[in-house]
DNA sequence: AGCACGCCGACT
DNA sequence: GTCGGCGTGCTC
């Protein structure tokens, strides 16, 4: 049994030392506490001290300093009784929160945000046969015989409610025999523990390929140390059934194993899926788990008792004593940074926990992130790359069609190429899918009487006409306003003319052009739960409907068994825009909406329309050969001067009013001297705000510093260079990139 | 993050 | 004359 590497016994603290206790608050670092009579404290253990005039719970982490006068340091209150953070955990909260610019203390109460952490839930009273045997002189009526035979059967004990059920022997029947003597009962918190995955058992039948990559995988594994492993499998090569074998191999080796899955791949389906592979539900940690379920298996992995945990990025923060094996499935997924409180990239700590577990980390994508890529490429990451199809569904055949010389009519988006495609997939009886990202009617409502554009007032951007909605919506904040009847500049009430095409306006079209065609519209706006797609899901699966218009929901995740043509209407629409990433994004995107024609047995077909075929995203599209767009985009960034490596943090400058915004903007510039003899640069204040958001001007730096560099010290010195006025908020944003 | 302390407007 | 606004500042 390879488990993780036996830490060295550390040291334990008894009364009168002093211990360094991590808190719950933004401060740089543990605060002394003074260990007293009576009490042995490990590093780990999570304890209860006073901070201020309250209580709060944090973790021992190392001896106390004797900087601090006796007098001033209070006492640990006491110890909760629940198993310490190990040694790498410990470890994984303190790089975490140096990497991601973040106080260790707010990075350790992702580890400790269980229910009831403070307060033990009471447990159940469980009674058992008395170990010493029946009483002499016990009355043994009917009720007590069934209830005596039934505990023989369950030595580990019984809840009272459970002895009823299966005895029909009520409570006071066991009481009188508690009194009697002939019964034990005990208050216990056992939580009902997890099945076991039967790891071991051959898996289903792998391809060649497959077996190839699963075999590297299971070597990793088996090898028991850290590594880093980047699998690019197209859409439907199998991946998850690979990584699913690295699984098993972490569980035969006893350690326990970590799956990432993008928030919305969190679905039954999936479990379902692994449970198909090893035999039981893994457990599954996601924002919908109820408080019982989350302390459970919160203890569960403290006590290295969970052979499997399928997640959202949180589960990062669980308290695994084994771990032995991390997959980020879909790696590349927006969904895995953490936008607000603490700010994180889950893909990057899984590395960073891997590294400190001495566990394998696998990043999987069928289109990885540029840095992921770039990190491949220096020989960080061991790369594994499976091109084929698994089974009998080829590849999709990609086409593009130029906008420039097959043209959709006026007020219409689809050419003539696409849409007599559709009409010959749906006279064979075949299923086709439209995309368009945007949700809607129409992005854009002009005047033409008088050039007035309706923009959202916060926000300086223009809002979606949503006809099924019945309102205009801005798409930044979520602000609603009627639709126009007339322009308000104006006046006039006839020359209104909405531009540009949304899902809703596309599904129109489609109804117009495909009559008798059953469409179904999948967007956040036609789609109100989770049960509601399931339905959706399913009548499209049956075959009930023939044509899907969708955004990008229908990218992540779900399967269209039936599915053989994919129109993508406006390929274009990410490129433009400053986002550095716009480019990627858009090949990500297009390249997963793509895959999903012809998983079923005819080989499906993907028409692009573009107005810019000869675009390297476009070209990489189509030749499905990414390498050479990962290279260009790569060598992008880098004279943009945001290379796909080394650690970017974004310092954001946000107010109510331009002007003090840009001031501090400017004398932070002014003040970058301090961080280039850190040897960090510092890109901006860019020439204009990004736009206003919410109400507010928002200007954006970039810090970027080379391996090593204390960025955390450094941008802490500088800020306090100046003095920011309350109006303005200064945010830091991890702009992570991947450097093990 | 909490929760203090600390100085300026509308209220019993 | 107080209650209360949220602007700085500290927490072993």
């Amino acid at each position: 049994m390879s488990g993780a590497a036996r830490e060295p016994r550390e040291a334990v603290f008894g009364p009168g030392e002093r211990v360094a206790v991590l808190v719950p608050a933004p401060l740089d670092g543990p605060l002394d506490y003074r260990v007293p009579e009576g009490m042995v404290l490990a590093p780990g253990a999570i304890v209860e001290v006073g901070l201020g005039r309250r209580g709060v719970i944090g973790a021992v982490w190392g001896p106390g300093t004797a900087a601090m006068a006796d007098d001033r340091v209070k006492p640990v209150r006491r110890v909760l009784e629940v198993p310490p953070l190990g040694a790498p955990l410990r470890r994984f909260v303190a790089r975490a929160a140096e990497y991601t610019l973040t106080p260790p203390g707010q990075m350790l109460q992702l580890a400790l945000r269980v229910p009831d952490l403070a307060n033990p839930p009471q447990g159940r009273i469980v009674y058992r046969l008395a170990p010493a045997g029946l009483p002499p002189g016990l009355r043994v009526t009917e009720a007590r015989q069934r209830a005596l035979d039934t505990l023989a059967g369950a030595p580990e004990g019984l809840t009272a409610a459970a002895i009823a059920e299966t005895a029909g022997a009520s409570p006071a029947v066991l009481r009188a025999m508690v009194a009697a003597g002939a019964l034990s009962a005990a208050r216990e918190h056992r939580e009902t523990p997890y099945p076991a995955l039967f790891g071991q058992a051959a898996g289903q039948h792998l391809s060649g390929p497959q077996e190839a990559a699963a075999s590297t995988l299971r070597a990793a594994v088996a090898s028991g140390g850290f590594a880093t492993l980047l699998i690019r499998g197209v859409t439907g090569s199998g991946k998850t059934e690979v990584y699913l074998e690295a699984v098993a191999e972490a569980i035969a080796q006893g350690r326990q194993a970590l799956v990432l899955v993008p928030e919305v791949a969190l679905t039954p389906a999936f479990l379902a899926r692994v449970e198909a592979r090893f035999g039981a539900r893994p457990a599954a940690w996601h924002h919908g788990v109820g408080q019982a379920e989350r302390r459970r298996l919160w203890m569960a992995t403290a006590a290295g008792e969970v052979p499997l945990v399928v997640g959202a990025r949180s589960a990062l923060f669980l308290p695994f004593r084994r771990l032995g094996l991390i997959v980020v499935d879909e790696e590349h997924d927006g969904s895995y940074k953490q936008e607000d409180g603490v700010l994180y990239h889950a893909r990057d700590m899984a590395v960073l926990r891997a590294a400190e577990e001495g566990a394998l980390a696998v990043l999987a994508s069928a289109t990885p992130s540029l840095e992921s890529w770039a990190n491949a490429e220096a020989g960080k990451y061991r790369r594994i790359d499976l091109p084929e199809r698994f089974g009998p569904a080829a590849m999709p055949e990609i086409r593009l069609v130029d906008l420039r010389g097959d043209a959709p009519p006026r007020d219409a988006w689809l050419s003539e190429r696409l849409a007599l495609a559709i009409d010959r997939r749906i006279a064979a009886g075949e299923q086709a899918l439209l995309f368009l990202n945007r949700r809607g009617y129409a992005p854009l409502t002009l005047c033409r009487n008088c050039g007035h554009r309706f923009a959202c007032p916060d926000c300086d951007v223009a809002m979606v006409t949503h006809r099924l909605r019945g309102r205009l919506v801005c798409h930044q904040c979520g602000r609603t306003a009627p639709l126009p009847r007339a322009c308000p500049a104006c006046g006039r009430d006839d020359r209104l003319s909405e531009c540009g095409p949304g899902v809703e306006r596309i599904a129109e079209e489609a109804a117009r052009r495909f009559p008798g065609a059953r469409l179904s519209v999948l967007s956040s706006d036609h789609v109100t739960g989770p049960q509601e797609m399931r339905a959706r899901l399913e009548e499209i699966a049956e075959g009930r409907v023939d044509l899907i218009v969708g955004t990008q929901i229908v990218a992540k995740g779900h399967n269209f068994p039936r599915l053989t043509l994919v129109g993508v209407v406006d390929a274009d629409l990410g490129l433009h825009g400053g986002d550095l990433r716009a480019a990627e994004r858009t090949f990500q995107l297009i390249s997963q909406v793509a895959g999903r024609a012809g998983r079923a047995e005819k080989p499906g077909t993907a028409l692009i329309q573009t107005a810019n075929p000869d675009h390297p995203v476009m070209r990489a599209i189509l030749s499905g050969e990414a390498e050479a767009f990962w290279a260009a985009e790569a060598e992008a960034r880098l004279a943009a001067g945001a290379p796909p490596y080394g650690r970017m943090a974004g310092v954001i400058l946000s107010g109510p009013q331009e002007g003090p915004v840009w001031e501090v903007a400017r004398a932070l510039g002014r003040g970058r001297g301090m961080l280039e003899r850190a040897g960090i640069e510092l890109y901006g204040p860019a020439p204009a705000p990004l736009a206003r958001l919410r109400g507010r001007f928002r200007v954006r730096l970039l810090a970027k510093a080379p391996k090593g560099a204390p960025l955390q010290a450094a941008l802490k010195a500088w800020r306090a260079q100046v003095k920011v006025p309350g109006a303005v908020r200064l945010t830091i944003d991890i702009d992570p990139q991947s450097f093990l």
